[in-house]
RNA sequence: GUCCCCAUCGUCUAGAGGCCUAGGACACCUCCCUUUCACGGAGGCGACCGGGGUUCGAAUCCCCGUGGGGACGCCA
Protein backbone atom coordinates (compact mmCIF):
# COMPACT_ATOMS: atom_id res chain seq x y z
CA UNK A 1 0.00 0.00 0.00
CA UNK A 2 1.00 3.40 -1.08
CA UNK A 3 1.93 5.83 2.24
CA UNK A 4 0.21 9.23 2.00
CA UNK A 5 0.98 10.96 4.36
CA UNK A 6 -1.17 14.83 4.91
CA UNK A 7 -0.11 18.10 6.96
CA UNK A 8 -3.14 19.75 7.85
CA UNK A 9 -2.80 23.54 9.15
CA UNK A 10 -5.41 25.54 10.16
CA UNK A 11 -5.10 28.72 8.68
CA UNK A 12 -5.30 31.24 11.79
CA UNK A 13 -2.33 32.19 11.91
CA UNK A 14 1.61 31.88 10.24
CA UNK A 15 3.30 28.46 9.66
CA UNK A 16 5.13 28.56 12.95
CA UNK A 17 8.47 26.21 14.06
CA UNK A 18 6.35 23.52 15.79
CA UNK A 19 4.12 23.06 12.38
CA UNK A 20 6.94 23.47 10.16
CA UNK A 21 8.76 20.44 12.13
CA UNK A 22 5.00 18.33 12.13
CA UNK A 23 5.06 19.27 8.24
CA UNK A 24 9.00 18.21 7.80
CA UNK A 25 8.09 14.66 9.57
CA UNK A 26 5.12 13.86 7.63
CA UNK A 27 6.81 15.21 4.36
CA UNK A 28 9.73 13.12 5.36
CA UNK A 29 8.29 9.54 6.00
CA UNK A 30 6.30 10.01 2.66
CA UNK A 31 9.67 10.89 0.89
CA UNK A 32 11.55 7.86 2.82
CA UNK A 33 8.79 5.43 1.17
CA UNK A 34 8.17 6.61 -1.76
CA UNK A 35 4.56 7.66 -0.53
CA UNK A 36 2.80 10.72 -1.50
CA UNK A 37 2.28 14.03 1.13
CA UNK A 38 -0.86 15.79 0.86
CA UNK A 39 -1.44 19.81 2.36
CA UNK A 40 -4.87 20.39 3.47
CA UNK A 41 -6.21 23.37 4.75
CA UNK A 42 -8.50 22.87 7.70
CA UNK A 43 -10.52 26.30 7.30
CA UNK A 44 -13.99 25.20 8.85
CA UNK A 45 -13.29 27.89 11.71
CA UNK A 46 -14.76 30.28 9.04
CA UNK A 47 -14.45 33.24 11.79
CA UNK A 48 -11.05 32.75 12.48
CA UNK A 49 -9.14 31.57 9.03
CA UNK A 50 -8.11 34.29 6.81
CA UNK A 51 -6.36 33.99 2.99
CA UNK A 52 -3.71 35.81 4.18
CA UNK A 53 -3.20 33.01 7.04
CA UNK A 54 -3.34 30.65 4.29
CA UNK A 55 -0.62 32.44 1.97
CA UNK A 56 1.54 32.85 4.79
CA UNK A 57 1.61 28.68 5.50
CA UNK A 58 2.11 28.25 1.52
CA UNK A 59 5.47 30.94 1.77
CA UNK A 60 6.32 28.83 4.99
CA UNK A 61 6.35 25.77 3.15
CA UNK A 62 7.95 27.02 -0.30
CA UNK A 63 10.71 28.83 1.55
CA UNK A 64 11.29 25.40 3.50
CA UNK A 65 11.13 23.26 0.24
CA UNK A 66 8.62 21.03 1.81
CA UNK A 67 6.64 20.36 -1.53
CA UNK A 68 3.19 18.29 -1.69
CA UNK A 69 1.99 15.89 -4.17
CA UNK A 70 -1.43 16.46 -3.83
CA UNK A 71 -3.74 19.55 -2.85
CA UNK A 72 -3.81 22.21 -1.32
CA UNK A 73 -7.18 21.28 -0.29
CA UNK A 74 -9.97 23.21 1.18
CA UNK A 75 -11.78 21.46 3.60
CA UNK A 76 -14.70 24.59 2.87
CA UNK A 77 -14.86 23.39 -1.08
CA UNK A 78 -15.78 19.74 0.74
CA UNK A 79 -18.75 20.58 2.40
CA UNK A 80 -20.86 19.14 0.15
CA UNK A 81 -19.35 15.41 1.28
CA UNK A 82 -19.83 16.14 4.57
CA UNK A 83 -23.16 16.98 5.03
CA UNK A 84 -23.99 13.94 3.18
CA UNK A 85 -22.34 11.76 5.27
CA UNK A 86 -23.43 13.51 8.64
CA UNK A 87 -27.22 12.87 6.29
CA UNK A 88 -25.99 9.16 6.48
CA UNK A 89 -24.80 8.85 9.85
CA UNK A 90 -28.15 10.38 11.39
CA UNK A 91 -30.19 8.39 9.15
CA UNK A 92 -28.29 4.89 10.58
CA UNK A 93 -28.52 5.85 14.33
CA UNK A 94 -24.61 7.14 14.10
CA UNK A 95 -25.39 10.31 14.78
CA UNK A 96 -28.09 12.29 16.73
CA UNK A 97 -29.70 15.79 16.25
CA UNK A 98 -29.12 18.04 19.91
CA UNK A 99 -31.23 20.73 20.99
CA UNK A 100 -28.82 22.06 24.09
CA UNK A 101 -28.15 25.56 23.82
CA UNK A 102 -24.65 26.85 24.84
CA UNK A 103 -26.08 28.74 27.59
CA UNK A 104 -27.25 25.15 29.11
CA UNK A 105 -24.01 23.52 27.89
CA UNK A 106 -22.00 26.09 29.75
CA UNK A 107 -23.93 25.98 32.74
CA UNK A 108 -23.69 22.01 33.04
CA UNK A 109 -19.73 22.18 32.44
CA UNK A 110 -19.22 24.50 35.03
CA UNK A 111 -21.42 22.37 37.59
CA UNK A 112 -19.50 19.10 36.40
CA UNK A 113 -16.20 21.28 36.93
CA UNK A 114 -17.51 22.49 40.28
CA UNK A 115 -18.60 18.55 41.70
CA UNK A 116 -14.29 18.16 40.52
CA UNK A 117 -15.40 15.92 37.68
CA UNK A 118 -14.62 16.01 33.53
CA UNK A 119 -16.71 17.93 32.23
CA UNK A 120 -18.36 16.29 29.40
CA UNK A 121 -21.79 16.25 27.40
CA UNK A 122 -24.61 14.25 29.53
CA UNK A 123 -26.35 12.90 26.45
CA UNK A 124 -29.42 14.50 27.53
CA UNK A 125 -30.78 14.42 23.86
CA UNK A 126 -28.80 10.85 22.75
CA UNK A 127 -31.38 8.46 21.76
CA UNK A 128 -31.80 5.32 23.68
CA UNK A 129 -34.14 2.18 24.01
CA UNK A 130 -36.64 3.50 25.51
CA UNK A 131 -35.67 6.60 26.70
CA UNK A 132 -38.08 9.55 26.41
CA UNK A 133 -36.44 12.84 24.76
CA UNK A 134 -37.55 16.41 25.68
CA UNK A 135 -39.96 18.00 24.19
CA UNK A 136 -38.23 20.10 21.05
CA UNK A 137 -37.39 23.32 22.17
CA UNK A 138 -39.00 26.03 19.54
CA UNK A 139 -36.36 28.69 17.81
CA UNK A 140 -33.02 26.67 18.30
CA UNK A 141 -30.95 25.22 15.83
CA UNK A 142 -30.10 21.88 16.71
CA UNK A 143 -26.33 20.60 16.47
CA UNK A 144 -25.83 16.71 15.38
CA UNK A 145 -23.51 14.70 18.03
CA UNK A 146 -21.99 11.49 17.17
CA UNK A 147 -22.83 8.75 19.15
CA UNK A 148 -19.98 7.36 20.97
CA UNK A 149 -19.92 3.94 22.37
CA UNK A 150 -20.49 4.14 25.90
CA UNK A 151 -18.34 1.15 27.10
CA UNK A 152 -15.50 -0.27 26.13
CA UNK A 153 -11.43 0.83 25.20
CA UNK A 154 -10.65 2.37 22.52
CA UNK A 155 -6.80 1.17 21.98
CA UNK A 156 -4.32 1.98 19.21
CA UNK A 157 -0.54 1.58 18.86
CA UNK A 158 1.09 4.96 18.63
CA UNK A 159 4.07 5.15 16.36
CA UNK A 160 5.87 7.29 18.54
CA UNK A 161 4.51 7.00 21.91
CA UNK A 162 3.33 3.44 22.08
CA UNK A 163 0.12 1.42 22.97
CA UNK A 164 -2.15 4.19 24.65
CA UNK A 165 -5.96 3.00 25.64
CA UNK A 166 -8.94 5.39 26.48
CA UNK A 167 -11.81 4.18 27.83
CA UNK A 168 -15.37 5.09 25.89
CA UNK A 169 -16.57 6.12 29.66
CA UNK A 170 -13.87 9.44 29.29
CA UNK A 171 -15.38 10.60 26.01
CA UNK A 172 -18.74 12.09 25.32
CA UNK A 173 -20.82 12.96 22.11
CA UNK A 174 -18.53 15.13 20.54
CA UNK A 175 -20.52 17.69 18.43
CA UNK A 176 -19.78 16.97 14.59
CA UNK A 177 -22.25 19.92 13.25
CA UNK A 178 -22.83 23.29 13.94
CA UNK A 179 -26.46 24.64 14.55
CA UNK A 180 -25.80 26.57 10.98
CA UNK A 181 -25.00 22.82 9.79
CA UNK A 182 -21.25 23.38 9.20
CA UNK A 183 -19.33 20.17 10.05
CA UNK A 184 -16.29 21.02 12.74
CA UNK A 185 -12.78 19.76 12.68
CA UNK A 186 -13.11 16.01 14.53
CA UNK A 187 -15.52 15.06 11.71
CA UNK A 188 -13.69 16.86 8.63
CA UNK A 189 -10.40 15.17 9.52
CA UNK A 190 -12.13 12.18 10.11
CA UNK A 191 -13.78 12.25 6.62
CA UNK A 192 -10.73 13.30 4.83
CA UNK A 193 -7.98 11.54 6.25
CA UNK A 194 -10.65 8.71 5.21
CA UNK A 195 -11.61 9.59 1.74
CA UNK A 196 -8.07 10.77 0.80
CA UNK A 197 -6.50 7.56 1.84
CA UNK A 198 -4.10 8.59 4.59
CA UNK A 199 -2.13 5.72 5.62
CA UNK A 200 0.15 7.53 9.00
CA UNK A 201 -1.95 10.50 10.17
CA UNK A 202 1.68 12.22 11.87
CA UNK A 203 0.41 15.36 14.09
CA UNK A 204 1.40 17.15 17.29
CA UNK A 205 0.30 15.19 20.37
CA UNK A 206 -2.24 18.07 21.42
CA UNK A 207 -4.63 15.74 19.37
CA UNK A 208 -3.53 12.69 21.28
CA UNK A 209 -6.99 12.81 22.92
CA UNK A 210 -8.84 13.54 19.44
CA UNK A 211 -7.80 9.83 18.41
CA UNK A 212 -9.97 7.79 20.30
CA UNK A 213 -12.73 9.93 19.25
CA UNK A 214 -11.83 9.90 15.59
CA UNK A 215 -11.10 6.33 15.61
CA UNK A 216 -14.94 5.84 16.98
CA UNK A 217 -15.96 7.72 14.01
CA UNK A 218 -13.90 5.86 11.26
CA UNK A 219 -15.20 2.99 12.70
CA UNK A 220 -18.61 3.99 12.83
CA UNK A 221 -17.98 5.09 8.95
CA UNK A 222 -16.32 1.60 8.36
CA UNK A 223 -13.20 2.82 7.78
CA UNK A 224 -9.84 2.16 7.58
CA UNK A 225 -8.22 3.25 10.43
CA UNK A 226 -4.74 5.03 9.56
CA UNK A 227 -1.87 4.56 11.82
CA UNK A 228 -0.63 7.64 14.60
CA UNK A 229 2.03 9.26 15.32
CA UNK A 230 2.24 11.96 17.52
CA UNK A 231 5.19 14.23 17.89
CA UNK A 232 5.72 16.13 21.39
CA UNK A 233 5.54 19.91 21.19
CA UNK A 234 8.55 22.51 20.91
CA UNK A 235 9.24 24.73 23.74
CA UNK A 236 10.63 28.28 23.46
CA UNK A 237 14.43 29.07 24.02
CA UNK A 238 13.20 29.54 27.77
CA UNK A 239 11.75 26.63 28.51
CA UNK A 240 8.27 27.75 28.08
CA UNK A 241 5.29 26.66 25.87
CA UNK A 242 5.41 28.52 22.78
CA UNK A 243 2.17 30.56 21.79
CA UNK A 244 1.68 33.46 19.84
CA UNK A 245 2.03 35.41 22.77
CA UNK A 246 5.11 33.88 23.83
CA UNK A 247 7.89 33.08 21.50
CA UNK A 248 6.12 32.25 18.53
CA UNK A 249 7.45 33.08 15.75
CA UNK A 250 6.79 32.29 11.90
CA UNK A 251 9.28 30.31 10.00
CA UNK A 252 9.52 33.54 7.75
CA UNK A 253 11.00 35.34 10.09
CA UNK A 254 13.74 32.86 10.39
CA UNK A 255 14.19 34.23 6.63
CA UNK A 256 14.64 37.79 7.69
CA UNK A 257 16.68 37.10 10.29
CA UNK A 258 19.42 35.55 8.14
CA UNK A 259 18.93 31.95 8.58
CA UNK A 260 19.22 29.18 5.93
CA UNK A 261 16.33 27.07 5.11
CA UNK A 262 18.60 24.45 5.13
CA UNK A 263 20.15 25.02 8.65
CA UNK A 264 16.66 25.59 9.61
CA UNK A 265 15.43 22.32 8.00
CA UNK A 266 18.68 20.12 9.76
CA UNK A 267 17.72 21.80 13.07
CA UNK A 268 13.74 21.06 13.22
CA UNK A 269 14.97 17.29 12.09
CA UNK A 270 16.94 16.86 15.17
CA UNK A 271 15.22 18.30 17.28
CA UNK A 272 13.02 15.35 18.79
CA UNK A 273 14.43 12.54 16.29
CA UNK A 274 17.96 11.52 15.92
CA UNK A 275 20.24 8.97 13.67
CA UNK A 276 23.04 7.90 15.93
CA UNK A 277 25.33 10.36 16.45
CA UNK A 278 24.57 12.16 13.19
CA UNK A 279 23.91 16.19 13.66
CA UNK A 280 24.06 17.58 10.14
CA UNK A 281 22.19 16.01 7.04
CA UNK A 282 20.82 17.28 4.40
CA UNK A 283 17.48 16.62 3.31
CA UNK A 284 17.95 13.94 0.61
CA UNK A 285 19.65 12.39 3.49
CA UNK A 286 16.91 12.86 5.88
CA UNK A 287 14.36 11.26 3.71
CA UNK A 288 16.63 8.37 3.77
CA UNK A 289 17.17 8.16 6.87
CA UNK A 290 13.64 8.88 8.79
CA UNK A 291 11.91 6.70 10.81
CA UNK A 292 9.30 7.24 13.36
CA UNK A 293 11.10 4.43 15.59
CA UNK A 294 14.03 7.18 16.72
CA UNK A 295 11.28 10.04 17.67
CA UNK A 296 11.52 11.11 21.32
CA UNK A 297 8.12 11.27 23.21
CA UNK A 298 9.26 14.14 25.53
CA UNK A 299 8.64 17.37 24.40
CA UNK A 300 12.23 19.54 22.94
CA UNK A 301 13.34 22.86 23.40
CA UNK A 302 14.49 25.31 21.15
CA UNK A 303 18.71 26.16 21.23
CA UNK A 304 18.84 28.55 18.98
CA UNK A 305 22.63 28.40 19.56
CA UNK A 306 22.29 25.35 18.07
CA UNK A 307 20.51 26.59 15.12
CA UNK A 308 23.31 29.50 14.82
CA UNK A 309 25.96 26.63 14.92
CA UNK A 310 24.20 25.00 12.01
CA UNK A 311 23.40 28.37 10.00
CA UNK A 312 26.98 29.20 10.03
CA UNK A 313 27.82 25.87 8.92
CA UNK A 314 25.78 26.06 6.25
CA UNK A 315 26.93 29.41 5.38
CA UNK A 316 30.52 27.92 4.82
CA UNK A 317 29.03 25.71 2.44
CA UNK A 318 26.66 28.34 0.36
CA UNK A 319 27.19 28.63 -2.92
CA UNK A 320 29.15 31.90 -3.58
CA UNK A 321 26.33 33.43 -6.51
CA UNK A 322 23.21 32.63 -4.23
CA UNK A 323 25.43 34.21 -1.04
CA UNK A 324 26.03 37.11 -3.30
CA UNK A 325 22.24 37.34 -3.95
CA UNK A 326 20.83 37.08 -0.56
CA UNK A 327 23.49 39.62 0.76
CA UNK A 328 22.64 42.18 -1.92
CA UNK A 329 19.18 42.11 -1.37
CA UNK A 330 20.00 42.95 2.44
CA UNK A 331 22.20 45.43 1.88
CA UNK A 332 20.08 47.18 -0.47
CA UNK A 333 17.43 46.95 2.16
CA UNK A 334 19.62 49.36 4.05
CA UNK A 335 20.41 51.69 1.53
CA UNK A 336 23.64 50.20 0.51
CA UNK A 337 24.44 49.22 -3.18
CA UNK A 338 27.39 46.55 -3.09
CA UNK A 339 28.05 48.66 -7.11
CA UNK A 340 30.20 51.31 -5.16
CA UNK A 341 32.73 48.85 -3.93
CA UNK A 342 34.52 45.30 -4.57
CA UNK A 343 33.07 42.07 -5.70
CA UNK A 344 30.83 41.17 -3.42
CA UNK A 345 31.37 37.11 -3.81
CA UNK A 346 35.48 37.83 -2.67
CA UNK A 347 34.33 40.09 -0.03
CA UNK A 348 31.95 37.31 1.11
CA UNK A 349 34.60 34.47 0.62
CA UNK A 350 36.54 36.40 3.09
CA UNK A 351 34.01 36.90 5.54
CA UNK A 352 31.77 34.11 5.86
CA UNK A 353 33.68 32.06 8.03
CA UNK A 354 32.75 35.00 10.53
CA UNK A 355 29.05 34.67 10.45
CA UNK A 356 26.21 33.22 12.39
CA UNK A 357 23.61 34.35 10.31
CA UNK A 358 23.22 36.29 6.31
CA UNK A 359 22.26 39.78 8.55
CA UNK A 360 26.01 39.48 10.29
CA UNK A 361 27.56 38.39 7.13
CA UNK A 362 25.66 41.90 5.50
CA UNK A 363 26.75 44.07 8.39
CA UNK A 364 29.88 42.64 8.97
CA UNK A 365 30.73 44.22 5.53
CA UNK A 366 28.90 47.29 5.30
CA UNK A 367 32.25 49.18 5.59
CA UNK A 368 33.61 47.65 2.18
CA UNK A 369 30.56 49.54 0.30
CA UNK A 370 30.09 53.10 2.82
CA UNK A 371 32.85 54.51 4.75
CA UNK A 372 33.05 53.20 8.24
CA UNK A 373 32.41 55.34 11.31
CA UNK A 374 35.59 54.73 13.31
CA UNK A 375 34.97 53.13 17.07
CA UNK A 376 35.79 55.42 19.49
CA UNK A 377 37.47 53.08 21.99
CA UNK A 378 39.46 51.25 19.12
CA UNK A 379 40.82 54.48 18.10
CA UNK A 380 41.47 55.86 21.31
CA UNK A 381 43.87 52.08 21.91
CA UNK A 382 45.23 51.74 18.79
CA UNK A 383 45.35 55.35 17.13
CA UNK A 384 48.13 56.52 19.51
CA UNK A 385 50.23 59.07 19.11
CA UNK A 386 53.39 56.75 18.62
CA UNK A 387 52.23 55.27 15.83
CA UNK A 388 50.97 57.43 13.67
CA UNK A 389 53.57 58.50 12.17
CA UNK A 390 54.15 55.29 10.65
CA UNK A 391 51.11 55.14 9.36
CA UNK A 392 51.87 58.14 7.74
CA UNK A 393 54.82 56.88 5.95
CA UNK A 394 53.22 53.74 5.23
CA UNK A 395 50.73 55.73 3.55
CA UNK A 396 53.10 57.33 1.37
CA UNK A 397 54.88 53.50 0.82
CA UNK A 398 51.11 52.67 -0.29
CA UNK A 399 50.59 55.17 -2.80
CA UNK A 400 53.21 53.88 -4.81
CA UNK A 401 52.70 49.85 -4.11
CA UNK A 402 51.30 47.60 -6.58
CA UNK A 403 48.07 46.24 -5.00
CA UNK A 404 48.64 42.69 -4.19
CA UNK A 405 48.41 41.38 -0.77
CA UNK A 406 51.68 40.47 -0.78
CA UNK A 407 52.79 43.56 -1.78
CA UNK A 408 50.66 45.06 0.73
CA UNK A 409 51.74 42.17 3.45
CA UNK A 410 55.36 42.93 2.47
CA UNK A 411 55.02 46.86 3.30
CA UNK A 412 53.22 46.06 7.27
CA UNK A 413 56.10 43.92 7.72
CA UNK A 414 58.82 46.30 6.91
CA UNK A 415 57.43 48.83 9.39
CA UNK A 416 57.04 46.08 11.87
CA UNK A 417 61.03 45.19 11.13
CA UNK A 418 62.09 48.24 10.72
CA UNK A 419 60.78 49.46 13.96
CA UNK A 420 61.75 46.59 16.25
CA UNK A 421 57.51 46.48 16.55
CA UNK A 422 55.31 43.45 17.08
CA UNK A 423 52.74 42.70 14.23
CA UNK A 424 49.96 43.71 15.64
CA UNK A 425 51.54 46.96 17.03
CA UNK A 426 51.19 48.43 12.72
CA UNK A 427 48.15 45.81 11.90
CA UNK A 428 45.79 47.27 14.36
CA UNK A 429 45.47 51.05 13.57
CA UNK A 430 45.65 50.05 10.17
CA UNK A 431 42.70 48.04 10.67
CA UNK A 432 40.61 50.69 12.90
CA UNK A 433 42.00 53.54 10.24
CA UNK A 434 40.18 51.34 7.05
CA UNK A 435 37.22 49.11 8.67
CA UNK A 436 36.37 51.57 11.44
CA UNK A 437 36.69 48.86 14.25
CA UNK A 438 39.36 46.35 16.38
CA UNK A 439 37.78 43.33 14.25
CA UNK A 440 38.37 42.18 10.67
CA UNK A 441 40.21 39.55 8.46
CA UNK A 442 43.66 40.05 7.80
CA UNK A 443 44.54 43.38 7.03
CA UNK A 444 46.41 43.08 4.19
CA UNK A 445 43.58 41.12 2.33
CA UNK A 446 41.02 44.02 3.34
CA UNK A 447 43.29 46.44 2.23
CA UNK A 448 43.44 44.17 -1.05
CA UNK A 449 39.71 43.77 -1.49
CA UNK A 450 38.88 47.72 -0.61
CA UNK A 451 41.00 48.77 -3.28
CA UNK A 452 44.22 50.93 -3.43
CA UNK A 453 42.26 54.41 -3.78
CA UNK A 454 39.92 53.81 -1.24
CA UNK A 455 42.12 52.46 1.17
CA UNK A 456 44.46 55.54 0.75
CA UNK A 457 41.36 57.91 0.94
CA UNK A 458 40.56 56.15 4.42
CA UNK A 459 44.05 56.67 5.56
CA UNK A 460 44.24 59.74 4.29
CA UNK A 461 41.38 61.74 6.62
CA UNK A 462 43.28 60.47 9.85
CA UNK A 463 46.07 63.39 9.21
C1' G B 1 -10.59 18.61 39.28
C1' U B 2 -10.78 14.29 35.63
C1' C B 3 -8.27 11.69 31.75
C1' C B 4 -3.88 11.09 28.77
C1' C B 5 1.32 11.69 27.96
C1' C B 6 6.42 12.59 29.36
C1' A B 7 11.20 12.30 32.53
C1' U B 8 19.72 10.83 30.54
C1' C B 9 24.85 16.63 31.03
C1' G B 10 22.48 23.92 31.04
C1' U B 11 20.22 22.46 25.87
C1' C B 12 19.38 18.71 21.68
C1' U B 13 20.22 13.70 22.08
C1' A B 14 22.74 8.14 21.82
C1' G B 15 21.13 4.14 24.69
C1' A B 16 15.99 -1.91 22.89
C1' G B 17 19.12 -5.93 30.44
C1' G B 18 25.64 -7.03 30.44
C1' C B 19 29.22 -3.48 24.81
C1' C B 20 28.10 2.25 30.14
C1' U B 21 34.15 4.04 33.90
C1' A B 22 26.83 6.48 30.37
C1' G B 23 28.67 8.24 23.98
C1' G B 24 28.00 12.55 20.48
C1' A B 25 26.52 17.73 19.35
C1' C B 26 25.54 22.99 20.90
C1' A B 27 27.00 26.19 24.80
C1' C B 28 30.86 27.04 28.49
C1' C B 29 36.30 26.71 30.16
C1' U B 30 41.70 25.77 28.95
C1' C B 31 45.46 25.27 25.46
C1' C B 32 47.26 25.34 20.26
C1' C B 33 47.07 28.05 15.56
C1' U B 34 47.27 33.48 14.77
C1' U B 35 47.77 39.97 12.43
C1' U B 36 42.74 41.55 15.96
C1' C B 37 38.04 39.02 15.97
C1' A B 38 36.47 34.69 14.08
C1' C B 39 37.41 29.83 11.75
C1' G B 40 39.99 25.39 12.68
C1' G B 41 42.57 21.71 16.02
C1' A B 42 43.45 19.31 20.99
C1' G B 43 41.69 18.76 25.83
C1' G B 44 38.24 19.81 30.04
C1' C B 45 33.64 20.65 32.98
C1' G B 46 28.98 18.36 32.93
C1' A B 47 23.45 13.85 33.33
C1' C B 48 20.50 8.50 34.08
C1' C B 49 14.14 12.77 39.06
C1' G B 50 13.28 9.78 43.97
C1' G B 51 11.88 5.15 46.28
C1' G B 52 10.72 0.23 45.94
C1' G B 53 10.69 -4.26 43.20
C1' U B 54 12.10 -8.11 38.96
C1' U B 55 17.04 -10.11 37.67
C1' C B 56 23.33 -13.09 38.65
C1' G B 57 23.11 -8.05 36.45
C1' A B 58 18.80 -2.14 35.31
C1' A B 59 19.74 4.31 32.34
C1' U B 60 17.05 0.27 29.99
C1' C B 61 11.48 -3.93 32.57
C1' C B 62 7.33 -3.33 36.58
C1' C B 63 4.97 -0.48 40.64
C1' C B 64 4.51 3.88 43.65
C1' G B 65 5.81 8.82 44.37
C1' U B 66 7.53 13.62 42.59
C1' G B 67 7.94 17.03 38.82
C1' G B 68 6.55 18.80 33.93
C1' G B 69 3.20 18.95 29.80
C1' G B 70 -1.33 18.18 27.09
C1' A B 71 -6.63 17.59 26.66
C1' C B 72 -11.35 18.40 28.62
C1' G B 73 -15.15 24.19 22.94
C1' C B 74 -21.13 24.77 18.26
C1' C B 75 -11.39 26.08 17.95
C1' A B 76 -8.26 23.38 15.09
Amino acid sequence: MTVRTRFAPSPTGFLHIGGARTALFSWAYARKHRGEFILRIEDTDVARSTPEAVQAILDGMNWLGLSWDEGPFYQMQRMDRYKEIIQKMLADGSAYLCYSTKEELDALREAQMQAGDKPRYDGRWRPEEGKKLPSIPAGVQPVVRFKNPKTGLVEWVDMVKGHIAISNEELDDLIIARGDGTPTYNFCVVVDDWEMGITQVIRGDDHVNNTPRQINMLKALGATIPQYAHLSMILGDDGQKLSKRHGAVSVMQYDEDGYLPEAVLNYLARLGWSHGDDEIFNMEQFCEWFDLDHITPSAAQFNTEKLNWLNSHYIKQADLANLSKDITKRLSLKGIDVGNGPNLESVIALYRERSNTLNELAAGIEYFYKTPVTDAVAAEKHLTADVMPLMKAMMLQLQSAEWTVESIHHIIEQTVVNNGLKFPKVAMPLRVMLTGNAQSPSIDAVMHLLGQQEALKRMATFF
